[in-house]
DNA sequence: CTGCCACTTGAAGTCAACTTGAGGTCAACC
DNA sequence: GGTTGACCTCAAGTTGACTTCAAGTGGCAG
């Protein structure tokens, strides 16, 4: 099992040394062992980083995704939960998708008044009232 | 044109006061008038705040939602910029697709060590492969 | 005309997620 | 053996996005 120094991971994940430190701080991921002062992740550690980079991306607190996964970086929800996770990224994907369509449909609408054009605001209307539920 | 009242307005968005309060404060938003000391909205403004709500979902800051959107709140953008950023959502929407995809199936797979598992680790890795480059 | 209550301001406080800085350690190359 | 460079700790600072607070104002119901 080989070892990784932080410098290593940091530059292998994109990830600063100082960040990888804090989330060690606050338990999000766990060093094996120290080569003297050093640090060494398993590297495992490098799965566990790209589900925070992606946990972080769907706007979940570095808490909730503490709380998803147990120390291995498995992931430890009960399959209900699991799901009622997937069904609440399902709502966001629908809201960044018509986000989206809107860009789209701007970029490419002549129109110089969107605010008044009825195909705009329909994608934001029926968007943004599927986000309210979500937001956290 | 009639003017919402800002507690009539926070309560039509779900959006507290204080908050809007906050938007103006940063330009993000603008009162139209005041009844009184009261600041007055016009009804627009209720399409410039679901906007809003989808930019924040989407990850944008507020200045950077500030920076897309006129003070009317039509998008401000020349179309290939407006087309970039649909791309990042693009890429975003994937990600989360994906995340969506892993946490669906480690609800369903009777694996207990997922970290191990192909199907898994294939999903995360490249989700996070495509996020590296539209973290902000 | 007297309360009341939802608003007002400006300043200060809070929280998450980091980053920065000062001062120290260690192994390795010149 | 000395300097360099990558790491270490612990504390303090920063940023973004708000919220809270104290003290004040204005319209309208009774």
């Amino acid at each position: 099992m080989k070892l990784l120094d932080i410098g290593v991971l940091s530059k292998q994940c994109g990830v600063p040394p100082s960040t990888l430190r804090y989330y060690e701080e606050i338990g999000l991921i766990q060093s094996v062992a120290r080569n003297g002062l050093r640090r060494q992740f398993d590297s495992p550690v490098v799965t566990q980083l790209a589900l925070i980079s992606l946990g972080k991306m769907a706007g979940f607190s570095l808490e909730e995704i503490k709380g998803m996964f147990a120390k291995d970086g498995t992931p430890q929800l009960p399959p209900a939960e699991l799901h009622l996770r997937a069904d609440a990224l399902d709502e966001q994907i629908r809201g960044l998708t018509r986000l989206r369509d809107a860009l789209r449909h701007v970029a490419d609408c002549p129109a110089e008044t969107h605010m008044d054009c009825p195909k705009f605001k329909r994608l934001i209307q029926f968007a943004s009232r599927s986000t309210q539920s979500a937001m956290r």
